[in-house]
DNA sequence: GCTGCTATATATAAATA
DNA sequence: TTATTTATATATAGCAG
């Protein structure tokens, strides 16, 4: 694939050979990356150069690969296990990996994505579980985003809360200085614009006289999700 | 490396992902194939598709090739199993369990029953993922509704022209027996109540009037004798 | 043994049959 | 599914450091 179009045979000069074998390998690695990740596959490689050094490349675990590999490989070929336990233990090797397949199965069927051989009768329930499902999830996320706001509706009440009990000391405060306030000027200057309505929305926290409010964002996020 | 570059990420269009994994599968062997040749290596590949189905490729005997593999990961590793079948066989059940606990976790959480602990970004994915499934099931269920729609559109347009095909056999018949018969006889006899025009629509595969009846007893009857 | 550099050979994504 | 076709993207053979 360059310069020059090679025969696949086994490349006599050593120089080049070990060249070609460090680039190739590396290439087929890569690719078979690639596949594993582009196809959702499991790929397990293994290269020994002619000096007999090692490479390797294994989507997940080569261990589980291999094991994973001997077992089909075993099924579709030869059998014989004369030790009882080594019977058993395959006996739950076939039971797990049938429910492995069965459970695979199941999964695809919900994706969408192997629906040969059913029937109407079967895509209708399959549909309807799929729907169920969605139900569900979509319940759960408004309940979380419920609680959320729940949580900021509580922050902000207790906030409303502090900033009365401020504007409380700041009243003694001035009062303590022997300087009887307009009742007016401090009212300017904590509440702004805002009429006192807005806060006997806002949680329990709040029971007292509805003494203004103060921090004018929090009253308004706080109001809009309880309309 | 075609029409357009992609992002090495799993394919999202079912279709697409299996063609590709056809397609790159045979290109990964093939290319594993020309490292153990071009460069005298030995190359064991492994490849399971995501529905489970094995394929594999050894330069040499993959058995052999695995055998010097473990030899090399366990000099660099661990080395100590009483019996090396059994242990083998043990993780290859944990392997399996903990892939079916994981299985029938991702299943619960697609029935909507166990959806502890997840985020709004998880349950959104989770959401479109379910409405993706659902969508394929009913493009599925809709795809078989119309088949088996043409498909009885099909036999009753072959029923109708079956049916020509033996009122004028019929004809002939009577014509060959001398008498000339009254046209309104055979009409009679193998239209019933249809009139003639109903007929001269059904040509071929048509759409038009599709089932009808024409498979009344009668005709049918009178016809076996000439098939 | 690696790089980096081309010019080519291959592989392959999409569209199509 | 599977095969062909096409336009492009990649891989890489042969060199030079």
């Amino acid at each position: 694939m360059a310069r020059e179009k090679i025969k696949i045979k086994k490349i006599d000069n050593i120089t080049a050979r070990q060249v070609t074998f460090s680039k190739r390998r590396r290439g087929l690695i890569k690719k078979a990356e690639e596949l594993a990740v582009l196809c959702d596959a499991e790929v397990g490689l293994v290269i020994f150069s002619a000096t007999g050094r090692v490479f390797d490349y294994a989507s997940s675990s080569m261990k589980d690969l291999l094991e994973k590999y001997n077992l089909h490989s075993n099924n579709l070929g030869k059998m014989d296990q004369p030790s009882v336990e080594l019977q058993l233990e395959n006996d739950n090797n076939i039971r797990l990996s049938n429910e492995v397949a069965e459970k695979s199965h199941q999964l695809r069927k919900m994706r969408g994505e192997d629906l040969q051989g059913l029937n109407l009768e079967e895509l209708n329930q399959l549909e309807k579980m799929l729907e169920a499902g969605r139900s569900r999830v979509v319940q759960k996320n408004e309940k979380l985003l419920m609680n959320e706001i729940a949580s900021l509706q509580r922050k902000g009440a207790h906030l409303v809360e502090k900033n009365q009990q401020l504007k409380q000391k700041l009243q003694l405060i001035m009062i303590s200085r022997g300087k009887k306030p307009f009742v007016g000027e401090i009212d300017n200057v904590i509440t702004e614009e805002h009429s006192p309505e807005s806060l006997t929305n806002v949680g329990s926290c709040n029971s007292g006289p509805p003494l203004e409010d103060d921090c004018s964002d929090t009253s308004l996020k706080l109001g809009l999700p309880f309309n």
